[in-house]
DNA sequence: TTCGACACTTGATATTTGTCAAGCGGTGAA
DNA sequence: TTCACCGCTTGACAAATATCAAGTGTCGAA
């Protein structure tokens, strides 16, 4: 891997801590490599030969069953995904495609695993990496299941509002159709969805998304931060 | 902490390889009681004061937003619970509450923390168990987002029965109200879905459930193992 | 033994969500 | 410029799920 890269990577939560050493002996055996939009990086049951690191770009995690499938979450640079198959050495439980040209670190999932037994500071790293993910999918169990898909939107937006400055205006982040999936519902529900948050002042014009009363959004959608919070 | 305690939680995946010396060090600060059944140990947002372990009954952890509760899961001995809170020192993202007599050990959250910090192996062997966790968390979502309630419901006969020694007859672990919740539906509709699986050779009498054609269920619920096995 | 509480069930009905089919509008290639 | 494609929207309808209101049966306390 060129070391051009190796600041970025190494400025991650997850690498910051461990001795020169150790990092650049995982960024031996790892490559970056750049990829065009909807590939899919990772299948579901494969074996996690990597651990992934997105660079620039972003990459939708999704899983299938029976012919229907879900996005389950999306990963914007700079972080991991897939740590958890990596550390357990177990088989992928979603698969993964790029959303847009994304670059891309690969660190053999081996690799990953040895140096956790051998550096404390790494193990502990992780450790942290992975709270933080498990908290996120129990607010996104939370979310699903305490509330109706108007609400799920609702919240959704005011996450979204505030990641994007905080002001009235603001864009989705990624098309309304995965939009839908990620929210657990079809993208016709998500076009009534919209219509049915007019009444508490949200317009739609495309992709942007202007939020004209807010504290009457805020009644109806009653975020929370156990679920709302990304940070906590 | 009794002395008398201390095998059955050493012998957790948790404590196992960690050394006599921090084992000690950390059950010397521990203590445990004795609940009766529907005490709420844990509300959600409090501080994690402690790490918990069941050593005997079982736990349900829910959590409520706007009038409503689901239920998230159920801990059975002997397991720990409320990790990643413990962990981040973040405030608890559910609430716990006793389904019966249980007895269950309190780890002071500052004490797992430092010990964290100081013992490598014990570091690793949080990594994985979150890790676990994680996986499972995964599962269900992908459960609740992919499958009906019917699906659900029959894929998780399918794992109870796995779980309770393969026979065609066996026993449901909990009462029906609270497996609605779990599953994500209402009692009303459990009711009905049990109904609903009748055709595919299921009857129930009770808590008492029985899989007259085992075949013909699986042809219905089309258990994945990257959903329900609770190993991988 | 009787009574009341409570979990479970059942039916009728309402709400939510999904499906299907059609149309609209922007984008990019020929 | 034209046209095909594709994402989005809309309407009509169907299916899934929730709610409300009885009813049934069990179990434990008086």
């Amino acid at each position: 891997m060129p070391e051009q890269h190796y600041p970025e990577v190494r400025a991650l939560g997850l690498f910051s801590g461990m001795t020169d050493e150790n990092f650049f002996a995982l960024m031996r055996g790892a490559y970056v490599q750049n990829f065009p939009p909807q590939i899919e990086l990772i299948s579901e049951g494969e074996p996690s030969d990597f651990l992934h690191v997105v660079l620039s770009g972003s990459v939708d995690l999704f899983s299938q069953w029976n012919g229907r499938d879900t996005s389950l979450a999306t990963v914007r640079p700079i972080s991991t995904f897939i740590l958890a198959a990596t550390i357990k050495n177990a088989p992928y439980l979603m698969s993964a495609r790029t959303l847009e040209k994304s670059r891309i670190v690969l660190i053999p999932s081996q690799d990953v695993r040895s140096t956790f037994d051998a550096d404390g500071t790494f193990a502990r790293a992780i450790v942290t990496e992975l709270a933080q993910c498990y908290r996120s999918v129990i607010k996104a169990q939370k979310d699903l299941k305490l509330r109706s898909s108007l609400e799920r939107l609702a919240n959704y937006l005011l996450r979204q509002q505030k990641r994007a400055g905080g002001s009235a205006a603001f864009d989705l982040d990624f098309e309304k159709r995965r939009l839908a999936s990620v929210l657990g519902m079809t993208p016709e529900n998500l076009s009534r969805a919209f219509k049915g948050l007019q009444p508490y002042g949200v317009s739609v014009e495309g992709t942007r998304i202007t939020i004209n009363d807010q504290p009457d959004l805020e009644r109806f959608a009653k975020p929370n931060p156990l679920i709302d919070d990304s940070s906590t």
